[in-house]
RNA sequence: GCUGUUAUAGCUCAGUGGUAGAGCACUUCCUUGGUAAGGAAGAGGUCCCGGGUUCAAGUCCCGGUAACAGCUCCA
């Protein structure tokens, strides 16, 4: 008999070589229904393989991320298996699970895979499905594992099987496939209910450009028809809300060839939406002691030589520019903080001035390879949300906890009430890749997570995705329809103020290097509103949104009174708009609501000659009437009063 | 940057070698209205740019540009 530890720590006894899926019927029949993995001793693996000893043990459903990705992984062999069947001949690639469903990368020789062919494909997946095929186990040798993919042909398998080591070789087969595969897999395909290929892309393989071009296809699968469908809606829902076509729609920014691709421009709405974000920044950090500055949008090619910057991005960046002067050159700034740390140089610092904490809406300009760009959350031009804190070393550990108090406010501000973080750090294997010494770089990495158990957040760690000059910290957003976002980072730096030889005077009366923080709680203004929108679907919170009421008068007569009302409003700071088309008031509403607008006041006779407007709240209709005056007391208390909360 | 797809009116898109199209938006006129699309007329085109094939190119071919998808990258 062996002791079997669940999670709960309760200890169960069971004969040696049990299954996991013994373990599950052992306790009830649903659960062996309805679980796909199990963990034993933190190995996730699978349900038929016997436990020979005393473990610790979990099962995993299909809420756990464990057990989507066996379940995908099944998934993605299925595929395999069909395509196998629909195309002899197919070479076969990787196919692992990722976050929404799974890919298997394939080289279907002569024949061309397209998008058309993939409901066949989806077809077949399901016969097979249908077969009851158990996934089977197997350890082979490397040598066995080379002649059985020699002899069926699958190059690209072949040379995955060279890079790996003997012993550690196991292939599934489910029905006719047999593939090179790690595991873990759920028991049969019986599960897989409901299937979509979704698209066909192509990938390197391996990742590498000089290497072919495989054939990518995607796909998703459910162990309910139902949850399928949900995932469908939740894509149209997602396109619906892509900030391109809001962005359009709302005229928020636009996009010219002529001024050159990944550059941003901002219309007047979304410029009054950006200058919201910005004064509600503003007012936080002032509260948290930041020094508000401005730069200037170039430096000298000197100042990057000394950042470091140049040597190591020199080459991918806007070229310098040149002037009239010879052996003059400027560069367009890629990053805020040299010019800081220059600011920071201005005057001696004393110990007592620290830490000193510079903040400024600073607009860099970088090279991104043009395959990147995308809308507004990738482009060459933007506006960090950034600051740079110069702080003793002593003092690391609490600047860190006070920007995550900023964050947390900006986020739940925003509606943002589901977020996580990541601590990166190096990766000690590779030193080249990193400039400081590694006691500065441990004393940073150290503060960080200490930083975060103080806080109780739970971070992930990952390790070789620090920048190249220190550790950080990056927080990710859930959005609306529950799609992750990368916004905010925390960074701390040994190496810039070593490299600008920036100093304080301690209580010792000696000279001390400072250390930097950098921190952007959005990232950058043109990825948060980018993300803003797809969180809201353009449906802004009332102080944040460009216009704030439209008045709508009944007819054509009415638009001197509607003006009378518009200058009020501008007076009061209350963002309105008149239609003033000679267009019915069904159609002015409806026209309306489409852009999204809070508030609509429609205006006639009654309202005119008593000084009202008739109030009618987005997706919600006729809120009756009440004096003009009244009304925008009411959006400034309710702006008030959203505001208060931060 | 690499591979693929796309580029036609302000927007969304149809047009498959033989006279440039639709819906919405826009302008004008009629209508002057009460809570999600009133009616009529009109204007609007370098069919992305450059070259080629052809009697003839929006349409086929080559090159460029941009957008999109994926890969690689991201101070």
């Amino acid at each position: 008999m062996i002791k079997i530890t669940f999670p709960d720590n309760t200890v169960r006894e069971y004969n040696e070589g049990v299954t996991g899926l013994q373990i599950a019927e052992s306790i009830s029949p649903q659960l062996a229904r309805d679980v796909l993995a199990c963990g034993v001793n933190g190995e996730v693996q699978d349900l038929s393989i016997p436990i020979k000893s005393d473990s610790s043990f979990v099962l995993y459903k299909w809420d756990d991320p464990e057990g989507k990705h066996a379940f995908w992984h099944t998934s993605s062999h299925l595929l395999a298996e069909a395509l196998q069947e629909l195309y002899p001949g197919i070479q076969f690639g990787i196919g692992p699970a990722i976050e929404n469903g799974f890919y298997y990368d394939v080289d279907p020789g002569e024949i061309e895979l397209k998008e058309t062919d993939l409901p066949v494909i989806e077809k077949k997946m399901a016969e097979l499905a249908t077969k009851k095929e158990e996934l089977v186990r197997k350890n082979i040798t490397k040598g066995d594992a080379l002649k059985f993919f020699e002899e069926t042909g699958q190059h690209y398998k072949t040379e995955l099987i060279n890079d790996l080591e003997d012993g550690h070789i196991t292939t599934y087969t489910n029905g006719s496939f047999t593939d090179l595969c790690r595991g873990p897999h759920i028991i049969s395909t019986v599960p897989i209910k409901a299937i979509k290929l979704l698209s066909i892309a192509g990938a390197y393989w391996r990742g590498h450009e000089d290497r072919k071009m495989m054939t990518r296809i995607y796909g998703i699968t459910f162990p309910k028809k139902k949850m399928l469908d949900e995932y469908l809606v939740m894509l149209e829902e997602a396109k619906k809300r892509d900030h391109r076509k809001i962005g359009k729609e709302m005229k928020l920014f636009m996009f010219s060839d002529r001024v050159g691709k990944g550059l941003p421009m901002w219309l007047p709405k979304g410029t009054t939406l950006r200058l919201q974000l910005e004064e509600f920044l503003k007012r936080i950090q002032k509260r948290f002691g930041y020094l508000q500055v401005m730069t200037p949008h170039i430096g000298s090619k000197s100042l990057y030589v000394t950042s470091g910057h140049y040597a190591k991005y020199g080459k991918d960046s806007f070229q310098p520019i040149h002037t009239p002067e010879e052996g003059e050159e400027y560069m367009l700034k890629p990053m805020n903080c040299p010019h800081h740390c220059e600011v920071y140089a201005y005057e001696p610092h004393s110990y007592k001035d620290l830490p000193l904490r510079i903040a400024e809406f600073g607009t860099v300009y970088r090279y991104e390879q043009s395959g990147e760009l995308h809308g507004l959350t990738r482009v060459r031009g933007f506006t960090q949300d950034d600051a740079h804190i110069f702080c003793r070393p002593d003092q690391v550990k609490d600047e860190f906890l006070r920007v995550m108090d900023i964050i947390n406010i900006i986020f739940k501000a925003l509606g943002f009430d589901k977020f996580e973080a990541q601590i990166s750090l190096r990766d000690k294997t590779n030193h080249d890749k990193y400039i400081g010494s590694d006691e500065n770089w441990e004393k940073a990495e150290n503060a960080i997570i200490e930083a975060c158990k103080e806080k109780g957040l739970n971070a992930k760690i990952e390790y070789g995705e620090a920048a190249f000059y220190g550790p950080k910290l990056d927080f990710m957003v859930r959005d609306a329809i529950g799609r992750k976002w990368q916004l905010g980072t925390i960074q701390v730096d040994y190496n810039l103020p070593e490299r600008f030889n920036l100093e304080y005077t301690g209580e010792d009366n000696k000279k001390h290097r400072p250390v930097m923080i950098h921190r952007a709680p959005f990232g950058s203004m043109e990825r948060f509103v980018a993300v803003l929108i797809e969180h809201t679907g353009g449906k802004f919170p009332l102080w944040l949104t460009p216009v704030q009421v439209a008045i709508l008068p009944i007819s054509e007569k009415f638009n001197g009174y509607a003006h009378k009302v518009l200058e009020y409003f501008n007076v009061q700071g209350v963002r309105a708009e008149i239609d003033e088309r000679n267009e019915k008031i069904g159609r002015k509403i409806r026209d309306n609501e489409l852009q999204r607008i809070p508030y609509m006041l429609v205006v006639g006779e009654k309202e005119a000659e008593n000084g009202e407007v008739a109030v009618r709240k987005q997706g919600e209709g006729d809120k009756g009437t009440m004096k003009y005056e009244d009304f925008a007391k009411k959006i400034d208390e309710e702006v008030q009063s959203m505001i208060n909360k931060w």
